[in-house]
DNA sequence: TTCTAAATGAGAATGAGTTTCAATTACAGT
DNA sequence: ACTGTAATTGAAACTCATTCTCATTTAGAA
């Protein structure tokens, strides 16, 4: 993981006049070990098999911590718990989800955003964020059902 | 509302070895009397100020039943409850939501759904349902914060 | 009318996430 | 280094939306 990252996340913590803990450096790196979707109990758990355990209240009040300070995002992918991914390196995109094997694949698209961009222009909509997923079928999951 | 569409549910239940009773009919008219999102609670709820209670179980059932025989559709508009819309009539739309004051703006975009199908077709993903939502402020929210 | 599988209601259970609160701890100021 | 204190933590209670259980009722086929 990159250094500067964790250094960037210790000083967010010292200017909003938080604390640096350990149980939040260590949140922080285990989200960063990692470029894969994730909800708050996969950390916790991953944490609790690495002996490094917090409790699940914490690991919730940081990975809120993390979003709004713009190292992690949510990302909306139709499941009941709500997702994250850290913002490493990630530029914006959407996601096609099988319905059948839960295979997530990720792609963004230039056209369609621009497109977005003008229907707000026309219902004089800010927009601050978006989010699109197409559920269906992968390529094998096609092959599967024939 | 239109008497066939009843009369379609009703044979949707005849031939799927449902019982048509009078809960599942209540709800659905409920669901047809107005054309707004709405989701589950608040049709049990407008149901009891009619005094045409049903319990929470049968609604959550009866809504599924519909979702699954193409009469309601469930929307995400990225709120914690299952938001539906029944089909009348309706043609697919995606949203703009005002995360200051709630406000839900549909729109629909012939340009967007076909850059979809492109990129379905490049990872060759057979598309079922898609979602669109722009979060973000409406016009009026804009001008208040200012 | 009778019979039975399907449907219902009431309330318990679940799952994800949040809150509470007493105990602990980071760290600014000495 | 030491102290004081406000922020943080963990454990457990709680919330909220939804689902499940199960005893009772009922639609509708025979």
């Amino acid at each position: 993981m990159d250094k500067t990252l964790l250094e960037k996340f210790k000083d967010t913590l010292h200017t909003n006049g938080m604390k640096c803990t350990p149980a939040r450096l260590l949140i922080f790196k285990e989200v960063y070990s990692s470029s894969e979707h994730f909800d708050a109990d996969e950390i916790y758990f991953r944490m609790r098999q690495e002996k490094k355990s917090v409790s699940r209240a914490t690991v919730y009040r940081t990975l809120d911590l993390l979003v709004e300070n713009g190292f992690v995002s949510k990302v909306n992918v139709g499941a009941s718990q709500v997702h994250f991914e850290n913002t490493l390196a990630q530029k914006h995109h959407e996601h096609l989800v099988c319905t059948q094997c839960g295979k997530i694949i990720e792609f963004s698209d230039r056209m369609i955003e621009k497109q977005q961009d003008k229907i707000c222009k026309e219902f004089d909509f800010f927009p601050t964020k978006h989010n699109l997923i197409i559920f269906g079928l992968c390529d094998k999951c096609q092959v599967r059902n024939n």
